[in-house]
RNA sequence: GGAGAGAUGGCUGAGUGGCCGAAAGCGCCGGAUUGCUAAUCCGGUGUACGGGGAUUUCUCGUACCGCGGGUUCGAAUCCCGCUCUCUCCGCCA
């Protein structure tokens, strides 16, 4: 959410971002539900002010004044609650329209309408040149039995799945890879609530009910199974506010991450590459309110992704997210793209991790503010999220570059230590 | 899951219908005084939103005593719902 007096002085410079990121908004509704809720407001101001005079004479006035006071009083408190219902009514509808603005937008991120108008800002490693057919995840998976999806189906429907043996074993040494990672980064390790509330949701920039909803709600409660650490990561300082001299704080979180992929059917393809239920070691920064701050923890958070990667011995290539490709909480976001042999025709880069700088987009709903001891009054931190593995897609990564002709896959050698082996098949 | 207790300003803690934005103490900031790592005294000390004034420190109003409703002319105070914390019991990895 944008400040509303920013959005008021900054009309031109918002609708160019809305624009650029293909979402339409209502601005002067904005501006005319704006006047009318601070002319709203001032009224009730002073309804008020005159109610408590009026309710302050009472006690000192005689017998035969009190009635008339009275009723004086009751016809304010009249006045008062439909002033308040108006004013209700109005921020309702305020809040609704100011929500679908989205945040503004970094000078250097590229402008465009899709992800095919992003940028590659740059590629690491060398694709690998078979001199065999390779093999997709699915395939290799079937081939040495670590994922079992028809299980996965029977039990918990379409887009979920066992991983067996060897599989296992990536899986929590890609974790644990991750987290000793990051423990050298300096983030604080957390594991995370795999459920959250609505309003913590509503507050990191997810919709959790209604039709268009990725989330799995929990029926009768006001509780979601999370998509994402960054929600329960973010929701830990909700309405707090923070010492200015601690930040940036640099945290990380494991858990579980549930989609329901709504509207992806058509993508939807085969494999773990898009799932309800994954594992995630996922990063979140909080900085001071300053884009200078937030921009070097975010260049701070794609140079560990890419490291991770490195280390992995994974090519791949940073996109620059163009503006149509953004979202709503993104100031910028770099993403990660891996390279999968067994991806397409003859292998493509698939998305395995994102890194947004989402400002103070998401700290402005959540009431995360900082304060820098003297001064006065309070500023709404940055966030900052990025993923330091997703461990399906890992392990397409792994799983496909890895493979050797006579069908086997070696284990990339960071992660044999937890392993134990170093190859599968 | 059952029974009980509680939630007040940075902290401790008073306050059971109007004079309470809220006593007192601690802490913190400024000043005075004494000079020996301290004591004493005086003053100040929340946040948000809005109006007015002002090139800083100003002023007025409104809201905030866990959250949300209700009663009342008037609620920190009474009533209802919720959340959280603590104690005891049960259950459990």
């Amino acid at each position: 959410m944008l400040d509303l007096q920013y959005l008021c002085d900054n009309k031109d410079a918002v609708l160019l971002n809305c624009r650029n990121r293909g979402v339409t908004v209502d601005l002067d509704k904005i501006l005319a539900l704006r006047d009318r809720r601070s002319q709203a407001i001032q009224e009730g101001d002073a309804l008020r002010h005159q109610q408590k005079d009026v309710s302050a004479q009472i006690p000192k006035a005689s017998a035969a004044d009190k009635p008339a006071l009275v009723a004086k009083g009751k016809e304010f408190r009249e006045k008062i609650a439909a002033n308040e219902a108006l004013v209700k009514e109005i921020e309702t509808e305020l809040r609704a329209e100011q929500m679908r603005v989205p945040n503004m937008t970094h000078p250097d991120a590229p402008v465009g309408k899709d992800e095919n108008e992003s940028k590659t800002v740059r590629t690491y490693g060398e694709i690998r040149k078979f001199d065999f057919k390779p093999l997709d995840h699915v395939a290799l998976a079937e081939k040495h039995d670590l994922i079992d999806f028809a299980s996965g189906a029977k039990v918990a429907g379409h887009g979920f799945y066992y991983l067996k043996n060897e599989a296992v074993l990536l899986e929590m040494a890609l974790v644990q890879f991750a987290l000793q990672k990051l423990r050298k980064e300096g983030f604080t390790l957390y594991t995370t609530p795999d459920l959250a509330r609505d309003e913590v949701l509503v507050g990191i920039g997810f919709n959790p009910r209604g039709p268009e909803t990725q989330i799995y709600s929990i029926e009768s409660t006001d509780l979601n199974l999370v998509a994402t650490a960054e929600i329960t990561l973010g929701g830990i300082y909700k309405d707090d506010i923070l010492d200015i001299s601690k930040l940036p704080l640099k945290l990380c979180g494991l858990s579980h991450c549930f989609r329901t992929e709504a509207g992806a059917a058509g993508r939807a393809g085969r494999g773990i590459y898009r799932v309800h239920q994954f594992t995630k070691v996922e990063m979140f920064g909080y900085t001071a309110a300053d884009n200078a701050a937030s921009d070097a923890l975010h260049f701070e958070i794609v140079r560990i992704e890419e490291e991770i990667f490195q280390a992995l011995k994974i090519p791949y290539r940073v996109i620059d997210t163009c503006t149509g490709d953004l979202g709503g909480p993104a100031y910028r976001k770099f993403d990660l793209e891996a390279w999968m042999p067994g991806r397409g025709e003859a292998g493509e880069f698939g998305e395995v991790t994102s890194a947004s700088n989402c400002t103070d987009y998401q700290s402005r709903r959540l009431g995360i503010r900082c304060k820098q001891g003297d001064k006065k009054g309070t500023q709404y931190v940055h966030t900052l999220n990025g993923t330091a593995v997703a461990c399906t897609r890992a392990i397409i990564a792994i799983l496909e570059n890895y493979q050797q002709a006579d069908g086997s896959v070696m284990i990339p050698e960071v992660l044999r230590p937890w392993v134990g082996v170093d190859r599968i098949g």
